[in-house]
DNA sequence: GTGGTCTAGACCACA
DNA sequence: GTGGTCTAGACCACG
């Protein structure tokens, strides 16, 4: 993996470490990391998105205790062994749920009707 | 409208003035709130859930500065009248792009297709 | 003078009763107030437009200490006299200025450059 | 940017909150602040000038939902990305087209001629 | 009565 | 180190 897979927004209200996780979870979730694959270092991933080293290992470490990574001494961060290549679709539509709870959410504080909604989501899916 | 129909969560992630704030924007769309209806005192407010007044204040200070309440100068505090019914849907759409943004941007990197993510969010939005 | 002829806008940054004291020096500046005139009760503005006598009280009073009015015993009170029908160009133009320096300021702030200020400014005095 | 640049006026009518966005925006409009700049922390400016951190803070959140300053988690506060390196002539005309108003309606209660107040402006606007 | 501002001091999350 | 949040209490302007 490379670092520039991972997509850092610092000025974002989610916490960059937890920015971190989340992505590596969808990541695994959708088999664009597979098991054993080694992570890009700490210092790595720090140096390139101009971050502080300590967030990354944090979120590292975090990744780490939810089962997601294993250290491997001498080698770094892997992905850890999962029993398929990636999630079926069910599982990972369930990742998502949070994200379509909010904009759920959103969009009836704003009463708009489910079309219009919709139909932006199709085109942004559309063209990706 | 009456201070005990806000609810606040001392305990919440959120900050109990963020939380007034979504509040009071959730009930002025859903029209529970109407324009120019007056709104409970600061110190009504800070006294009924026990909190202090200058959070309560924070909260009215950024409602109206979003355009959600109009101060009324020594009568206190009126849902403001919205322009011409409320925005376009055009507009609103708009204001719920980021979160558009954002859901599409998890999705791909979960690599899930777009029919299973339009239809469980047409779900979500068909029962408010 | 009849008490539509004030605009008072309750929501302005201004306080309403400074918004009185400047709407009648200006009309008494113009010569739309002329002396002797007797101005509406202040029962009668505070009710036309829905605002607290004690605020307009107030505003009479000021004005009153500025010599635009004068309390006349069971008249009420009535435009103070003065040298003439109203102010010369220049003297009003003179009570234009802080108005003219807080558009300049906010014009310079926006490196807006003067001929579309001016241009704009021209069309609104234009259609009065 | 350096604490010292941001001047205080503790017995100004102006909140001092509001005078530290006001310089703010004046300093990023003028292009003494550029993109990407630091600003001092809250801590710096509020010993400074002898204030209470709270006040910069409330300050600099301002400017923060306001677009001017972007926060950088853990690092601090720095000035905003302008989209496209300024708003457009027509976008910032239209941000004064509030103060236009009001000093037409005031020219108008002074029954001022178009010409004389366009003149004076045009001397204001002339010598920044 | 209303909200606004400021202070002093505490505790927390994040980097 | 950074900013964020909340409290307790004071004083003020406005109506």
């Amino acid at each position: 993996m490379d670092a520039s897979l991972l997509i850092i927004q610092p000025t974002a209200s989610d916490p960059i470490y937890r920015q971190i996780v989340d992505q590596l979870r969808r990541l695994i979730a959708s088999g664009q990391l597979v098991s054993g694959e080694t992570l890009p270092s700490v210092r790595e991933v720090a140096g390139f998105h101009a971050i502080n080293p300590m967030t990354v290992s944090r979120a590292y470490g975090l990744a780490e205790s939810e089962g997601l990574l294993e250290r491997l001494r001498g080698k770094g961060m892997v992905v850890a062994a999962r029993r398929g290549g990636g999630d079926s679709e069910a599982e990972r539509l369930r990742l998502l749920e949070p994200a379509l709870l909010d904009l759920s959410r959103k969009a009836q504080e704003l009463e708009l009707a489910a079309a219009p909604v919709l139909e932006r989501l199709q085109q942004l899916l559309g063209t990706p």
